[in-house]
RNA sequence: GGGGUCUUAGCUCAGCUGGGAGAGCAUCUGCCUUACAAGCAGAGGGUCAUAGGUUCGAGCCCUAUAGGCCCCACCA
């Protein structure tokens, strides 16, 4: 960088070359270290099908935020880096490729199948963590890994096989939620609810040998009819007594089925009378079981209606029940149709409306394991950030039911279950099929065709990337993580579950804390989603403003936890951030060229305004840092930002300009050393944020120094502390800034010098105002500063303004309007004279001198102190002018 | 039906353990002052949703109410 270089901050180019160097140089790879303390982080790993979108940047700018921030702190800064094999999601994707080329799955086999998915997977799963490198992320790439390579396929297997053997894993058939679409069982936490308009449909269900009685029943599903194996009633249903345990005939079959009587049933709701189908209802399995009913499957895996319902097989299951209705209204057992809202389950990945079905699944008990998850956040071995959050997760963990595991997909993790062809024994073991069965010493097995969930291998993710089950150098060193950094949406899928598989697995923790955002919204608040179009790609973003101004605006203005709204505006004013470090830079950098900086802090030479930003950097740095430990990511930079801009640039810059135009100025190098030293500390605190420029600053001004990404981290520094001379130039300012009002209300330009009168009693305010007489002159556009005891000399008609212990006159002869003049300095008095009474009012509170903190009491008669002090001299000045 | 969360300037939002209401954008005024007009200096603008309560003191804590959003839930 020179005095030749542009005039804005272009990202373009810069940003990729800096990567490339860091990548080069190794800085974000980790190591085994016993001579530092680590700090670690397991990257959420996307799906490999993902493409960058808002979600992963903030995510994962809040994960690099906190790597580069205990990098520089002198950690051994890991983050672990890779990506999830996204069951269904791969599995889809690679569907509709093959469709393409007219290639049908099942036609090639599986075997076949799989390979064109590894084949994708080689191709384009890497997309997403170029996209993610362009963001800046600083994370430890020669350890990326997948959640299928061999290493995490070993820790599957392990995984299942303990649970399997302690009972916690077993097979059994049970309702689960079932999608028409993609053909395979899902979890309940991948089911959505939405409110759907549907309809009410009462029906009479005839009873057997009483002719021309019916009882009616409402259903929102009649097509369901055909599995029903019941009516229920609630057991004090004073209208229903004397129909239990007769047989009903179920219309368009003929069957016949019974009234039971179920408390689950709700008197007060529809006609009190409940079809009940355990085949395809969760409710109705329960009651089937308690009532030994029998589950009768009435569909085919795509919903579709089966042979056992005779004219209806083949048909959609929608398709079946218009036809359905339609039969019963012709044979008059259709009593009415109601409107009637309810909520429909359906299949978060596709939309597709869920099927409840019998089927056999793997599932894992949660009861035992949900416990100690819950007690590690209780007990505040982990905590979530903010906290408030941990209620969400306790009230999945203390409602949680058995997790379905078993998937009917191809692409994942195959479960270690074989079964005996001769005798029907399942053996579950680790290493392939077993050559001969326990039982009956058969030789052939035939393997479950399942995979498992892909969440069972996420769930491992913070210790079998690090070797687990082998007792490796890095698990041992590495874990547990620091912290985990996500999404609210994500704590039931896979927080949760990391949680209980890592305590009952490893014994441990996976993480200390977990950092919890919310969601980026457009900028009608509307989820960003594909199918409204709304999206807005980071890497448009950083394209177009650069990965640094893209993440200042992740990080600001938002409350942790909440979610935000994306504004184009805000990225421009992250730009327009950067773009002032720039010029700051650049105008620093151009004056150290000119002349000779000192290499040690030149004690003697420093002045007030020195002493004062070094002593305001200080603060910040402590301050900085105690935010980013209680992961206060955005009162952090707000911080840093407001210290750039205001006090580094507007002021500070300012205040030393005269030295550095001087030639004969002997405290000029004074100043150099100062701007190059304050620099230095704001650009590593603001590295973590805004990697790219500050990196690129860096190391023009430092150009013995390689990279501003390992060098330490700004601490506090007693000799870089100065109370006094901080209260002073804030003393100072505020007069700057009086001056300013004045001069900006009479419309003074700022090319129109004056004299400014410092009138102060107190010799030390005195003294400060010598003190910095250049650079108070500058910023007050005077000609010249007397700074006096009294107003001797002051011409009656001056302009006056008054700060604490000083009265400031500026003689504007011709400008003065003395009844505009009275006018002011009655406002100001109305204002004092407020300020006084609320101060009073504290003060004299008997409560509050007795029962406030020592300190805050001090604090109040300190200022009241001042302003009667002030309004002492606000009524002189009236009284004189009023002559 | 249960739970959570939010309501602060025209807009979008901060406000950390209670102690005189803030930012960005927008608006108005004056400045192209040799780092930056993507800038500088100044100004206007808020019964902190409503009603109670706790406290010497409440935007912040408690209760109720209204409205918005989110999550969970088996009312067929």
């Amino acid at each position: 960088m020179n005095k030749e270089l542009a005039k804005t901050y272009d990202p373009k180019g810069i940003e990729e070359r800096l990567y490339q160097k860091w990548l080069d140089k190794g800085y974000f790879h980790a190591k085994v270290n016993p001579n530092k303390k680590p700090f670690t982080i397991m990257m959420p790993p996307p799906n490999v099908t993902g493409q960058l979108h808002m979600g992963h940047a903030l995510d994962n700018t809040m994960q690099d935020i906190m790597i580069r921030f205990k990098r520089m702190q002198g950690y051994e800064a890991l983050w672990q880096p890779g990506t999830d094999h996204a069951a269904i999601a791969t599995e889809v994707k690679v569907i509709e490729m093959l469709k393409e080329k007219g290639i049908d799955k099942d036609e090639i086999g599986r075997e076949e199948f799989l390979r064109y998915c590894w084949e994708w997977k080689k191709e384009y799963g890497g997309r997403i963590n170029d996209q993610l490198k362009k963001l800046g992320s600083s994370a430890d790439w020669e350890r990326e890994r997948f959640t299928m390579d061999e290493g995490c396929s070993e820790a599957v297997e392990e995984v299942f096989c303990r649970l399997y053997e302690k009972g916690w894993i077993y097979k059994g058939s049970r309702i689960i939620n079932w999608c028409p679409v993609c053909q395979t069982s899902i979890s309940d936490a991948e089911v959505e609810h939405e409110e759907q308009a549907g309809h009410f449909w009462h029906i009479n269900y005839p009873i057997v040998g009483e002719e021309g009685r019916y009882v009616e029943i409402a259903t929102t599903r009649p097509e369901t009819l055909l599995g029903d194996t019941a009516v229920a009633v609630n057991p004090e249903d004073e209208r229903y007594q004397d129909l239990i345990g007769k047989m009903l005939k179920l219309p368009l079959t003929g069957r016949e089925i019974p009234v039971i009587a179920d408390a689950y049933v709700d008197k007060e709701f529809g006609t009190g009378c409940v079809k009940i189908t355990p085949a395809h209802d969760p409710n109705d399995f329960e009651v089937g079981k308690r009532h030994d009913l029998p589950e009768i499957n009435i569909m085919n895996d795509d919903a579709t209606m089966n042979e056992k319902c005779g004219k209806y097989a083949g048909m959609d299951r929608y398709e079946a029940r218009k036809a359905m209705v339609a039969d019963l209204e012709e044979q008059g057992l259709l009593v009415k149709v109601e409107e009637h809202v309810h909520n429909v389950g359906t299949h978060d990945r596709c939309g597709t409306t869920i099927e409840p079905m019998v089927k056999p699944q793997w599932f894992v008990k949660m009861a035992d394991m949900a416990k100690p998850a819950i007690e590690a956040v209780k007990s505040g071995r982990t905590n979530f950030v903010p906290q408030s959050f941990e209620k969400t997760y306790f009230h999945w963990l203390e409602n949680i039911r058995d997790w379905c595991i078993s998937r009917q997909l191809w692409w994942g993790h195959r479960i270690p279950a074989y079964t005996c062809d001769a005798c029907g024994e399942i053996v579950v073991q680790k290493g392939g099929a077993p050559a001969i069965c326990p039982k009956c010493g058969g030789t052939h097995f035939t393997q479950d065709p399942d995979t498992l969930d892909t969440w069972f291998s996420s769930a491992l993710w913070p210790f079998s990337t690090l070797g687990w089950p082998r007792k490796t150098p890095e698990l041992e060193y590495f874990y547990p993580t620091d912290v985990l950094v996500t999404g609210y949406d994500i704590i039931p899928f896979w927080v949760m579950r990391m949680m209980f598989s890592a305590l009952e697995q490893t014994g441990d923790i996976p993480f200390h804390h977990v950092l919890i955002h919310g969601l980026v919204r457009d900028s009608q608040g509307r989820k960003m989603s594909k199918s409204l179009g709304n999206g807005i790609d980071p890497l448009e973003v950083i394209d177009k403003y650069g990965a640094d101004a893209l993440r200042l605006t992740l990080m600001t203005g938002n409350a942790p936890g909440n979610d935000m709204r994306f504004y184009w505006e805000r990225v421009e004013a992250s730009r327009n951030f950067a773009n002032k470090v720039w010029n700051a830079s650049r105008f620093i950098m151009m004056n150290l060229e000119k002349a000779e900086v000192p290499t040690e802090m030149p004690k003697e030479h420093l002045t007030i305004a020195d002493k004062w930003i070094l002593s305001k950097v200080n603060a910040l740095a402590s301050e900085v840092t105690e935010n980013l430990d209680k992961y206060e990511l955005g009162i952090a930079v707000q911080k840093v930002y407001d210290f750039i801009w205001e006090e580094f640039c507007d002021w500070y810059i300012e205040m030393v300009k005269p030295r550095l135009y001087s030639e004969t100025d002997e405290t000029k190098g004074a100043a150099l050393w100062t701007l190059k030293a304050v620099l230095g500390s704001a650009l590593k605190l603001l590295h973590p944020y805004m990697p790219f420029i500050t990196e690129e600053i860096y190391c023009t001004l430092n150009p013995q120094e390689e990279t501003v990404m390992t060098a330490s981290w700004p601490v506090f520094d007693e000799a870089w502390s100065f109370p006094q001379e901080e209260a002073d130039v804030e003393r100072m300012k505020e007069a700057v800034r009086s001056i300013r009002a004045v001069r900006a209300e009479l419309q003074v330009p700022p090319s129109k010098k004056a004299s400014v009168y410092v009138v102060s009693a107190d010799d030390a305010v005195r003294e400060t105002f010598r003190s910095g007489s250049v650079f108070f002159a500058t910023l007050a556009s005077a000609n010249e500063v007397h700074v006096q005891e009294d107003k001797e000399g002051i011409a009656d008609d001056a302009v006056s303004a008054v700060i604490p212990q000083a009265a400031i006159y500026i003689p504007f002869a011709e400008l003065v309007d003395i009844e505009k003049e009275i006018e002011r300095l009655k406002k100001e008095e109305e204002r004092l004279t407020k300020e006084i009474a609320r101060s009073n009012g504290m003060l004299g509170n008997p409560n509050f001198v007795q029962k406030a903190p020592e300190a805050k009491v001090q604090a109040e008669k300190d200022k009241l102190a001042d302003y009667q002090q002030m309004m002492e001299q606000v009524r002189t000045r009236l009284e004189q002018l009023s002559k």
